[in-house]
DNA sequence: CGCTTTCGCTACGAGTCGTAGCGTAATGCC
DNA sequence: GGCATTACGCTACGACTCGTAGCGAAAGCG
């Protein structure tokens, strides 16, 4: 796991050091920004105003809105736990619902899609996005995964490659899905939801584990 | 099917009409400035400028970048067909490459994205991206659906909001698998993907038909 | 104490926004 | 054809945001 600080800030630096309390107010001023304002209306400026900063400070530490907002929302990530819920079933529905609950916030929901949006043309910023906030995610279907397999609901995978693909099929359906659930559909990925996604993705695990070739 | 027109445009109206073509050129001058700038550098302005139209003329039509480009980016989803390969599983297959092949272009990634954002915080945005492009796609699932219950392949429930909250989930899981591996994990979903995600989701589908109360 | 870096502040040119005003072009109705 | 009505192209405008530069003061470290 890597410090989330905006530039490399060794300790062994002569000169006055930066001021963490700034940072923290940066990134919840930009947390309350894209509430109130959503990404579009939302100005380096105003957002400066708001943690009691000079504009100028802010972009000595973060290159653009894109970055700022990736880092502001990622702290969001920070509090995903994966408890042991006992099951492979139930501990899906952990995943789900817990990506459901951070997703649920305003400042997730018109945060999160718009840098994804900006993404796709920006190559830097995808992989400050992988690093930042989807393997965070990823980590719990790992961790779930592995719990499985300890329990024996899973089999011990031999080949590498085609867990790994495995993996990121799993972890597109059910991170795309609750996104889509509630950012396109509009609808909360609420409990009764989850139970319905875990039955027919459990389903369809379990039978899909072994032939795989066309 | 209703017509896309940015206000509604009565033929009996006395005076110039509006210049069909004019729709056209705008349209696709978004597209072409999405696929070079991008969403947060594109400007009405040079939308103008690239149609060879003024830019009030812009603004009589869309109230703002934001319906401007739904409206770009649901023209990509005119071509949305989904021909009979005469089994369910094939069908899949082919929703999903179809959805793929539209996410596949930068115009539609950049784009597309961008506007879900926004509508977390504009309902009347989401409303017309539910007219204009989800339900397009929707349709396709429902007609996959239909298929596969004339083949047998599927049974014909009776419950019809039980059907209609199953509907929801497949579409949720398709949409938002193939939008997940496109633009967050920034991989093409190709032929390989979607036959084992297929696999998945019609293992998935063939288990959890009846009992849903958990 | 000196060196270094950060910080707050002000100011700036450049660019975009969305609108208003004007004269002209294109249609329907009589 | 003449008239009313609407769309169009063009120009100009104030307001706002952007990202940067320059300055003096503050806060660390040796």
């Amino acid at each position: 796991m890597q410090s989330r600080t905006p530039f490399s800030c060794r300790s062994g630096r002569p000169g006055r050091p930066r001021s963490a309390a700034a940072d923290a107010a940066i990134l919840a001023a930009t947390r309350a920004a894209l509430v109130e304002l959503g990404w579009s209306k939302l100005t380096l400026g105003d957002v400066a105003t708001r943690a009691g900063v000079a504009k100028t400070t802010l972009y000595r530490r973060w290159a653009g809105k894109n970055e700022l907002v990736v880092d502001a929302v990622a702290e969001l990530f920070d509090e995903l736990e994966l408890p042991d819920r006992g099951s492979l079933a139930a501990d899906i529905e952990g995943v789900v619902l817990q990506f459901a609950a951070i997703l649920a916030r305003p400042e997730a929901k018109s945060g999160l899609m718009a840098v994804v949006a900006e993404s796709t043309r920006d190559d830097a910023l995808r992989e400050r996005i992988r690093d930042s906030i989807v393997d965070r995610q990823k980590r719990l279907v790992l961790e779930g995964r592995a719990r499985a397999q300890a329990r024996g609901e899973l089999p011990q995978e031999s080949d590498a490659a085609e867990t790994a693909r495995t993996i990121d099929l799993i972890f597109d359906v059910v991170a795309g899905a609750v996104v889509h659930r509630t950012l396109v559909s509009g609808r909360s990925a609420d409990e009764d939801w989850a139970s319905g996604f875990t039955q027919v993705l459990l389903q369809g695990l379990a039978g899909a584990a072994g032939p795989a070739g066309g």
